[in-house]
RNA sequence: GCGCCCGUAGCUCAAUGGAUAGAGCAUCUGACUACGGAUCAGAAGGUUAGGGGUUCGAGUCCCUUCGGGCGCACCA
């Protein structure tokens, strides 16, 4: 009896009751909550659904319980049903079916914990789109790990996910960067509005490098924002991130899309003209204030470019487009969410945006603020350099978004207990050399030889079921856009696991000589499932699970 | 001034409107002739910043005060 199945069987059983009772059903919900009680006394799950529904129908909560209780109980794999409080369901399942979930996780394999609750949903998922003037910095980074952890959840709850990272490779910024160049080929001192640090040297002194003869602006420009892409991908590459589409620009203004996305707000009746210039009245649409599109010189504004770019992304078939900010730029949603409602969409349903805090690195309990190759800010380099990109990427995804975060190089570089990252990583090692020493004792997993019935030793049941919770883990994570709670659940299993490996009535391995005996056998399963799990869990979060460490 | 995020144990952080608010660190006390002790067990630690409201039920939702972070361009 899985989580999965017993929701199942309380909302069988409450339209059952309904039904009996000729009561509405549409007051249901579309799929029952089964919750693991922090308290054992309240069983080994419990639903609140007599609670939620009793309301609605003018029915006596505890009494509808007790209705519910009584068809539950029914149920085969259904031990008890009792009810508690105001009208909760405190549910006990048959131990002896628990041990089959190590069986079902095992034959899953890597597709255990895999749904379909986003399924037929076409996502399109932005982030990092760091300038293409400099290296990553660690705003950018938080999201290298965020998004690409999120890609991976939406997916595995079954959505179609598209993932882009945008060049602003056309605007000012690029000129100044050019001219940073040009400047440092020459050796001339950085232009008071340029670019700094020890990369404007090395892109500078590569483009002479491939021209030798360069000294002009164009090829400066044209050359070193490729240098530059080749550098961001390259550092995302040994990130261990990668991008369906990396969206340049420059391709937008190019083939006339924001000729084409003005031309379809027009049609709209949310643009106008003032002061020469032209305006989208996104204050019909809750905007503190109108924003230009193309300034009284003609140039396109950069917002021009990111309803083009929107547009471009809907047009070519996401139904949601899902951006991804640092905290710096929150104040662009209001004009976002309008412009998706100018267009005619649905800003709730075609549009999320998802707002990060800040992130700092913090050595010896002060902040670093400064890279070694890139001048004013900390970049990606930098953080993997400190503590490796595991260590950064779980770091970065074990947070929620909403909080800025210290990385502490101390703690995240520590082989122990409060490092997070090894404890879990930890057990991925411990797992893979039990399955190992087995092997070598001739203990093997047979399928025949499992009883799954003999894993019925309390930390052996805490173990399975915190197994069992790993899909719906998958399911709320990508549902809630929150990779952090995968981290966190790993936690939690890990320590299941060390309490179940530290208990000597459970060794998976026979005391020195002695025979393998059937429990073995079974505890060889879970020690099996146990890595499946966390290697499948730590995959979503784009860290590796060793085999040694 | 307006807007967004945050305020939970000494510290760093969890908690999808559910039951007695949980982990780790730090502190104190324990467990290694046993599958990797990079581990495990126990104790102690809380007016969830303050106040009001909605609800059967609020750390969570609403209002408000205080404190902190980040923003409020015909910049990109």
């Amino acid at each position: 009896m899985t989580p999965a199945n017993l929701a199942d069987a309380v909302l069988t059983a409450a339209k059952a009751v309904f039904t009996t009772r000729q009561l509405d059903l549409s007051a249901l919900p579309a799929a029952a909550t089964v919750e693991r009680p922090r308290n054992p006394e309240h069983g080994d799950y419990a639903t609140n659904l007599a609670l939620q529904v009793a309301k609605k129908v003018g029915a006596n909560p505890r009494e509808l319980a007790a209705a519910l209780a009584e068809e539950l109980s029914k149920v085969s794999g259904i031990a008890a049903v009792e009810i508690a409080g105001p009208g909760f369901l405190n549910i006990r399942v048959d131990a002896a079916a628990a041990g089959e979930l190590a069986r079902l996780v095992v034959t899953q394999g890597s597709g255990y914990g895999h749904g379909t609750a986003l399924a037929g949903q076409r996502l399109n998922l932005e982030f990092v789109s760091a300038n293409p003037t400099g290296p990553i910095h660690l705003g950018g980074v938080r999201w290298a790990a965020v998004g690409d952890a999120l890609a991976r959840l939406l997916k595995a709850a079954g959505a179609q996910v598209t993932t882009e990272y945008y060049f602003n490779d056309a605007g000012a910024q690029i000129d100044r960067f050019a001219n940073s160049l040009l400047a440092a080929a020459r050796g001339q001192a950085t232009p008071e509005d340029g670019y700094g640090g020890a990369y404007i040297a090395e892109i500078a002194e590569a483009v002479r490098a491939k021209q030798p003869d360069a000294d002009d602006l164009e090829t400066f420009r044209a050359e070193g924002v490729e240098l530059m892409f080749a550098q961001i991908k390259s550092s995302l590459a040994e990130f261990g991130t990668s991008f369906d589409v990396y969206f340049n620009e420059k391709d937008l203004h190019d083939k006339g899309e924001l000729d084409l996305a003005l031309e379809r707000l027009r049609a709209q009746g949310h643009v106008y003209d003032a002061d020469g210039a032209t305006w989208l009245r996104t204050t019909d649409f809750g905007d503190d204030k109108d924003r230009v599109l193309r300034k009284s010189d003609g140039a396109w504004t950069y917002f021009a470019a990111d309803c083009a770019y929107y547009l471009d992304k809907r047009d070519r078939g996401a139904d949601k487009v899902i951006l991804m900010l640092g905290a710096d730029h929150h104040g662009y949603v209001g004009r976002m969410k309008a412009m998706s409602a100018c267009f005619g969409d649905d800003p709730d349903a075609n549009l999320e945006i998802l707002i990060g805090q800040l992130v700092n690195l913090v050595r010896d309990g002060q902040p670093v603020r400064m890279s070694k190759r890139a001048g004013t800010v900390v970049t990606m380099e930098d953080l993997v350099e400190a503590i490796g990109v595991d260590a950064s990427r779980y770091a970065l995804a074990r947070y929620s978004i909403d909080s800025p975060i210290d990385i502490d190089v101390d703690l995240w570089t520590r082989a122990t207990r409060d490092n997070p990252v090894y404890y879990v990583q930890y057990v991925a090692a411990r797992t893979a050399s039990v399955s190992r020493n087995a092997a070598e004792l001739g203990l093997t997993r047979d399928a025949a030889a499992f009883d799954s019935a003999l894993l019925a030793h309390p930390k052996e049941l805490e173990l399975l079921k915190a197994l069992g919770d790993y899909p719906a883990v998958v399911k709320s994570a990508a549902e809630l856009r929150e990779p952090h709670r995968v981290a966190r659940y790993l936690e939690d299993l890990a320590g299941d696991f060390h309490r179940f490996y530290d208990e000597p009535a459970c060794r998976v391995l026979p005391h020195g000589d002695a025979p393998i005996e059937p429990g073995n056998v079974a505890r060889l399963w879970l020690n099996d499932a146990t890595r499946t799990v966390i290697a499948n869990g730590l995959g979503l979060l784009g860290v590796t699970a060793p085999e040694r460490m």
